[in-house]
DNA sequence: AGCTGAGTTAAACGTTCGTTTGAATCGAAC
DNA sequence: GTTCGATTCAAACGAACGTTTAACTCAGCT
């Protein structure tokens, strides 16, 4: 087996304890200690720590926003209107992928998604990936036919709901005390409530406009 | 108008800075700083950064939870056995409260909690008010009794869905770059939204089991 | 006047941080 | 064998951090 270069084994390192401390809870030396690196090897690679919790960010993101999108696409290529059910779970399910089993590393990248977008560090949020605004955008639109009546607002209002569910979830699965690492069933359960946790508030009736 | 003593300063200050940058982004001279009080302040008053953070914590949060013990009071007088839509409002209800007109503060605190909560900080997770343990677990068995044939451990996923949908969507509403500030309606449009969102989330027919 | 104790102050403590430096090391090309 | 670019290394840089110290202020009391 080749082993991984200094670059890969940084980006392991740096992407477990982003997602366990935050970005101004990990040190670069702590960075480079676990990855068996010398601390001058981030600034090498990577130019600086908020490079490299950019770099981090984006190998994490990309898989699961190509797989909203190619859910999607398989989704529009057998019909041109689908239900709520089948968007919910096309959007939401990679987000809960990877994570099943013994490994940990599903409930860490999803544990780091979060901790990246809700860190008050404004080097977490500067990353910004351009293909993640068009796959919400198709979603938004997909959403929009399936549900007339709805006003946008609300509509954008109902789509944060989705990340918000799914990813607190994550970081409570995560969090757990005993069991630290969530057994097969029990991700795939957290999918499965996710999903009619979700389909049921996104497909409920518009909320009557106010007074 | 007595002006406010040092230590109530110091809290105000420290529920600003935290809320916005969180705890690591937040140094005490940045605290004293805006307070108008001198470094040694926060040693003297509250003993140490960590037990300052769990000080503000507690006097954003007591008001929360006392709302959400006495609305569920409320309609336990009226009612035994309540719905699930008079449930999600008495308990998502409250943290909504104290938001809206041109007063900032509301969205603040609101942004102080998810801060808090989602704080990969040590220190941000041990202040632990006996409280509102109590409240949630009274609101789970009466969600329990309103919902017959949900699973236990499915009701709990529910109700942190209940807690991450409006705790996101007041970050999101904090967050939004153009008109900095919320206006009532709009504040009472979320509120509204959410209780709608939430009501038909929580009141989805059991997931079937697996297999 | 003299003492007391809570509160404030400037200054410094030791530590940790991200980053930079310049030399050492290595394999491949010539 | 030598040169070269890429990589790794130990060491140090200055800045910022949380905390502590000891002197100082000042109202309230005897």
């Amino acid at each position: 087996m080749a082993l991984p270069d200094t670059r890969t084994k940084i980006l392991d390192a740096a992407e477990r304890l982003f997602a366990e401390h935050g970005y101004r809870g990990t040190s670069v030396r702590a960075i480079t200690d676990l990855a068996g690196a010398n601390l001058a090897a981030v600034g090498y690679h990577f130019g600086s720590k908020a490079e490299l919790l950019a770099a981090v960010a984006r190998r994490v993101t990309e898989p699961i926003i190509a797989a909203q999108s190619a859910g999607l696409d398989e989704l529009l290529a057998r019909t041109p209107d689908p239900s709520v059910a089948e968007l919910v779970e096309a959007f939401a399910g990679p987000l809960f992928d990877g994570m099943p089993a013994g490994d940990e590393s599903g409930a860490r990248t999803s544990r780091l998604i979060v901790t990246i977008l809700s860190d008050p560090a404004e080097e977490a949020r500067s990353w910004t990936g351009p293909d993640e605004d068009t796959v919400g955008e198709r979603y938004l639109a997909a959403f929009a036919r399936a549900l007339p009546g709805l006003a946008p607002q609300e509509l954008l209002f109902r789509m944060r709901g989705i990340l918000a569910v799914t990813a607190v979830d994550r970081v409570e699965v995560y969090n757990r005390p005993s069991a630290a690492c969530p057994t097969a069933t029990e991700g795939e359960e957290a999918r499965r409530w996710a999903i009619t946790f979700l389909t049921a508030a996104m497909s409920a009736p518009p909320t009557r406009a106010w007074r």
